[in-house]
DNA sequence: TTGTACGCGTTATCAA
DNA sequence: TTGATAACGCGTACAA
C-alpha cells in the first residue's frame, strides 16, 4: 500500500503539499496539484483512514443496538428495516457503524459496557426499542457518556434525542376503530408487549383510557412481543373475550392463527404494519409505521447532536391501515 | 479520555512499561504490574484502538457484501440471517465487519471498488450470492486483491474460498420428489432465478438433467428471485404446465398465491426453506438450508485464509422438507 | 505558494 | 526489569 510519502516522492513535493491537495486546500498552484493528482492516480494511493482518524482525533463511530429476539426462527423484519436504514445513512454521512445485539450487554456491568464500546471508538449510539430492564444501557444514557438517539423510547437529555411515533394515540386510534367496527363487543383482551418496554406502557395506557371511555371489560396479558406467547394467551383467554387487541403484528398473527385452530372467530387488531402480514392474508386493522424512515431520521438526529445541538424529541407519522399482500409485493 | 501517558504518569512508570503490562509481556515485576493496573482502573483507561492499529499495522476488517433487493417491501430474511451469523462471529473473533449492499458498487469501476474498500481498511470480504453481472467484484476476486469467501458461488483460488450447499443435487432431489409425487404430470414450468447468478445455473442444470431422465416437457422462465415476476410468469404460463418448480421460496410463494387467484391448482415446490413459508400456510416441498450457519462457516473459512491457509470449497448440508408454521414459531 | 516539524496514541527495539 | 526513542501515516501550525 502506497503511503503519502510515496506520493510526495513521486510528485517531487513535500507530503504536506500532498495532504493539502487531497483535502482541497486553497493556495495550491494548479501545477503542483496536477503533479500530485497524477502521482496519486499512478500509485493508486488511498489515504490510510486509521492514520487520518488518529491525526484528526476524530473517532466518530455509531453503535447500533438492536434487540434481535431469537424466540422464533423468524428474525424480526423490523430490525432489518432499522439496520438497513442506518446502513444507508452511514454511507451518506461517511460515518461508520457497528452493530450490536442488546443481549450482548446482559452479562456485563454498566462500566464494562462503556469500556467495551469506547474501546471500539464508539461515541454515539442508536438504541432501538430500549427496555427498562436493560439497566446498564439506561444508566449509560443518564450519565450521558455517549451521544444517543433512542428509537421508540421517550428519554431526552442534553446528549440524547428520541425518535418515535405517538404510541399512545396510535394504539388508541386503532383499538377504538376496531372496537367500534364491532359494536356489540364488550369484553376486550389486550395482549400487551414486554413489561420493561416503554412502548408497552404507552400503548397500555391508551387501551386503559379507551376502556374508561367506552366502558368495556378489559383483560390484560403480556405477550412479550412474542407470537408464541400470544398464541398461548389466546388458547387460555380468547373464549372469555369477544375482541382481541394486540400490541404488535407478530402477536396478532399468532393470535389469529390460534383462533383459527380453536375454530372460533374474534376480531383482532395489530400494530406495526409489517409486510409479513400481507403473506398471512389476514385482513386486520393495524398501525403502519415506516421503520426504515424512522431509523434514517434517528441517524440524522444523531448527526445534529454531533454538530452540537441539544437532544430533542421527534415524532414520526403513522397511519391506520390494513396490510394487503398485493401492496406488499409491488415495489 | 485518558491516554497511555496519563496512566504512565499516574503509575509513575514509562508508557512503554504500561504497554507491556497491558499486552501481557513477561518480564514485568508483579509490583509495577499492580501499580499500572491500579492506575488503569482508576482512570478508566481504554486503549485507543485507532492508535493500536496504526502502530501494529494491522488492518483486518471484513466487508460483508449482501445483495439486498428492494424489489419488495419485504426485505429478504435470508440476508438478515447471513448478517446475523457474520455479526456473531465478528464478536467471537474480535474482527470488525462493515456491511455493504452490492448495489453500491454498480456505478463504480473495478478500481474504484478496490480503492473504496481499501480506504476503509478492508482486506477481506464475504460476498453473498455473487452475480456474474457484478463484473467489478468478479475481477476483484480474480486478481486476489482481498481474502474472499463466497457464499453460494463456486469460485476458489489461492485467496478465495467458497461455502455453499450442493445446489445441483438439492434442486434435482426436490424437483424429482415433487414430480414423482404427482405421477401423471408431464409438463414442468421451471421458474429460475436470475440470469447472472451462479446458483441459478447450477439449479437449472439439475432440472435439465431431470428432464432428460424423466422425459417431461420443460418450460424455463427467469423470475430473478422476485416473487412478483414469478407471479406474472404464472399468470402467463401456468395453464400450459401441470407442475411448477421454483428456484426459490419467495418465487414459489408468489406462484402459489397467483395460482389461487387464477383458481387453478398446480403442485409447486420451492427452494431455501425460509421461515416466511410457515406464515403463508402453504405446504410444499422445499430445500432447507441453514443460512445462519452457512454465514458463520464463511467467517470461519475467512479466518483460516487470514491464517495462511489456501482457499477451498466447503459444502454445507441441506434437507428436503416442508416448512410448518408450528415449527417456525417454536424456538 | 511550499516545506519543516511536531503531534495524535500506540507498539517495538534497544540501551541501560 | 525498565525506560528512552523511533516508527506507524497523516494533518496542520508555522516558518520560509
Amino acid at each position: 500500500m502506497a503511503s503519502i510519502n510515496d506520493v510526495a516522492r513521486k510528485a517531487g513535493v513535500a507530503k504536506s503539499t500532498v495532504s493539502k491537495v487531497l483535502n482541497n486546500y486553497q493556495l495550491v498552484s494548479e501545477e503542483t496539484k496536477a503533479k500530485v493528482e497524477a502521482a496519486v492516480l499512478e500509485l493508486g494511493y488511498v489515504p490510510n483512514s486509521v492514520a487520518v482518524s488518529l491525526s484528526r482525533k476524530e473517532f466518530n463511530r455509531v453503535g447500533l443496538i438492536v434487540d434481535i429476539r431469537h424466540n422464533s426462527q423468524f428474525i424480526d423484519e423490523i430490525d432489518m428495516q432499522y439496520l438497513t436504514g442506518a446502513f444507508e445513512m452511514s454511507k451518506e454521512y461517511q460515518i461508520e457503524v457497528v452493530t450490536f445485539f442488546s443481549s450482548q450487554f446482559d452479562s456485563m456491568t454498566a462500566k464494562q459496557v462503556v469500556s467495551y464500546l469506547k474501546a471500539q471508538r464508539i461515541n454515539c449510539l442508536i438504541i432501538y426499542n430500549l427496555s427498562i430492564e436493560n439497566q446498564n444501557l439506561v444508566k449509560l444514557i443518564e450519565k450521558q457518556e455517549f451521544y444517543c438517539v433512542l428509537v421508540d423510547s421517550p428519554i431526552v437529555n442534553e446528549k440524547t434525542s428520541s425518535v418515535s411515533i405517538d404510541h399512545f394515540t396510535a394504539q388508541y386510534d386503532v383499538a377504538k376503530k376496531t372496537i367500534e367496527e364491532n359494536e356489540y363487543k364488550r369484553k376486550v383482551l389486550y395482549i400487551a408487549g414486554g413489561k420493561g418496554s416503554y412502548i408497552t406502557d404507552q400503548r397500555l395506557a391508551a387501551i386503559k383510557k379507551l376502556k374508561d371511555e367506552l366502558h368495556f371489560e378489559l383483560i390484560v396479558k403480556y405477550g412479550d412481543f412474542n407470537e408464541f406467547k400470544a398464541r398461548e394467551i389466546i388458547f387460555k383467554w380468547a373464549e372469555k373475550a369477544d375482541i382481541i387487541v394486540c400490541a404488535s403484528d407478530m402477536m396478532a398473527i399468532g393470535a389469529v392463527f390460534a383462533l383459527t385452530e380453536m375454530d372460533i372467530f374474534r376480531p383482532v387488531c395489530g400494530f406495526d404494519g409489517i409486510p409479513l402480514m400481507g403473506y398471512t392474508k389476514i385482513a386486520m386493522n393495524t398501525i403502519r409505521q415506516n421503520f426504515f424512515e424512522k431509523s434514517k431520521r434517528a441517524f440524522y438526529e444523531l448527526k445534529k447532536l454531533l454538530d452540537g445541538e441539544k437532544g430533542q424529541h421527534i415524532e414520526m407519522p403513522y397511519e391506520i391501515c390494513r396490510v394487503d399482500y398485493i401492496d406488499v409485493i409491488q415495489k
